[in-house]
DNA sequence: TTGTATGCGTTATCAA
DNA sequence: TTGATAACGCATACAA
């Protein structure tokens, strides 16, 4: 281990070829068992570590998947993370991990790095603001095999892996209006992302059956960050029906929000009904327990893991999947109960 | 971006040599502006990428650095991970990250294939139940930099980046003896782990310093995942004097024991206070709010990725900075107010 | 079953 | 300021 032991000084130390070495060490049919137990054990009594290096330059290839997501420190992105290295730790890839701290400037420089440095393959979860997409073309035309998250948006040959965020917003507002609820917020992330654009589009769509009236007034965009909760609040109460349910795009975030409500007497579920969205652990912690859409944010990155490697081994048919939909599943809890 | 455009290729189009290509491109001094600016201009008219597999091969470096740490899906980990890439990433360095999920064996296996696939330094948190601390000399007999942060082992040359636990547990319990609890337990996760034992030190020192009398029986070890709070309260209620005080390692474990005390009708504060560890998001978000220490984790991220990347680059002095401590600071809230 | 020889795409040394 | 050439360590096509 002190030296650096390469299949040459394997060879001569046992008369052999390098050629002979390099195909022992790789199992390869063609050799003697005899042999290759003879090189297998000169290796370990060197300490020979093949040189990645090499084996990378030769094969073109470097057995690592890129990752770009918008942020790692939340509950759903490091769950997410969580199922895809777990499968592609299995299936012996190593991940490289970028984040875009919800920036599409900073996204296109991860792509870019991730791009230059050999990944044979990639998963993206999209930033907050990325409206053009250039910056993944070059996966495409190098077919380095690209797969959405998420946050996706659709690009030739690139699958996607989502949940039915439409049926989940009409689902969780459809509850809400069930129990009674006659005037209801959304209160969603950027609306460029197809998760909260279609979370919505099913709010509307539950709306319509129902034969509620909608108003652009009950959509309320926001950064979803703790600080704006009071935006929240002035919005809410300056309406002119009382709002009687809220529709949070994000568990964390509604949780913040049940914070400040109480602070300003609302009585939930009494006064305002609310349901959140992840299904985040906050969920059951907070006070009332937050009815929440379940989103299966580690089976989707188990999902994701497979596909992809699926996909660099070339054994599927992208047709077939193009967009893999994972079930999602309303979860009542005391915030929007009667 | 169609072909694979090598260097050779530039070459050719331009009637030099390759190594005048290679340092264009590398904007070597000795060649004039002229040269640099043509070779420039038809690399990007060409679609030229460097082949960073050859660079490594040639330069033995590959400008990665990997990461364990036991899971992916944890507030502090997350955001200590978050930390560590925006520093790597902006000096350059891309991040191989792997996840032991708190089991030896695998933070072996992740160890060994960082090692092969050669990355530049490793960043090391461990996981529960480590014990031997084999898998990381194959790193310090190659002088490849090892840093542990949070959950640390001493080990010749690699520094540690931690917060002073000891202290932060004596400040813990003595803020709940102030507070006028007489009988108080910590909640701890495995012993084997610095963080754990050491805050439970500092919870010793605080009772000799306050002339309590110390008890085995006021520690409770468990894995502090949700489904063991029941745990907790049967050994709570089954102590012959009163618990008026729990010090629960960390906060998110603490939520799930507040849920379950305030089902059994502890009134906390008032029959038990509580102080959690971490200042997870969660902190605030629990009914009632829990006090905690205040763990730097974006912090320790990112002087992690400093500190090896000043490895890396040979510009540090290892003796004086073998173990990093980052400041603590005790939150005191609604849990632990009298 | 094994050996030989070449190339993967760079960087770096030495000469010019 | 530039060119020629030799590694870097391995995998593989072709020969033996």
């Amino acid at each position: 281990m002190e030296k650096k032991i390469t299949i040459y000084d394997l060879a001569k130390e046992l008369n052999v070829s390098p050629g002979t070495i390099s195909r022992s060490l790789n199992n390869h049919p063609s050799i003697s068992k005899k042999t290759k137990d003879k090189v297998v054990l000169k290796a370990n009594e060197l300490g020979y570590k093949v040189n990645k290096f090499a084996v990378n330059l030769r094969t073109q290839k470097s057995n690592t998947i890129g990752v770009i997501i918008p942020k790692l420190d939340s509950y759903f992105m490091s769950t997410l993370l969580a199922g895809v290295e777990k499968v592609a730790n299995e299936a012996g890839y190593n991940l490289i991990i970028s984040q875009s701290l919800e920036s599409m400037e900073k996204e296109k420089l991860n792509a870019k790095t991730l791009y230059n440095s050999g990944i044979d393959a990639i998963l993206v979860s999209l930033a907050f603001n990325t409206e053009n997409y250039d910056h993944f073309t070059p996966f495409i035309k190098s077919k380095i095999p690209l797969i959405f998250m998420d946050r996706v948006h659709v690009l030739p040959n690139c699958p996607t892996i989502v949940i039915d965020n439409v049926q989940a917003g009409y689902d969780a507002t459809d509850h809400l209006i069930q129990q009674g609820c006659k005037n209801i917020i959304v209160i969603t992330g950027n609306l460029k992302r197809n998760v909260y654009a279609d979370r919505v589009l099913g709010y509307k769509k539950a709306l319509k059956a129902n034969k509620y009236k909608f108003s652009t007034d009950c959509i309320f965009e926001t950064t979803m960050e703790p600080k704006n909760t009071s935006d929240v609040l002035g919005y809410i109460k300056n309406m002119d029906e009382p709002v009687d349910g809220l529709f949070i795009l994000a568990d964390s975030f509604a949780a913040h929000c049940i914070k400040e409500l109480k602070k300003e007497n609302y009585n939930i579920p009494e006064d305002l009904k609310i349901v959140g969205f992840n299904n985040d652990p906050i969920s059951v912690l907070v006070t009332p327990t937050l009815s929440t859409i379940e989103y299966p944010g580690y089976n989707m990155g188990l999902l994701a893991g497979e596909s992809i490697i699926n996909q660099i081994k070339g054994n599927i048919n992208l047709q077939e999947t193009n967009a893999i939909s994972l079930r999602h599943k309303l979860i009542v809890r005391e915030s929007s109960r009667n």
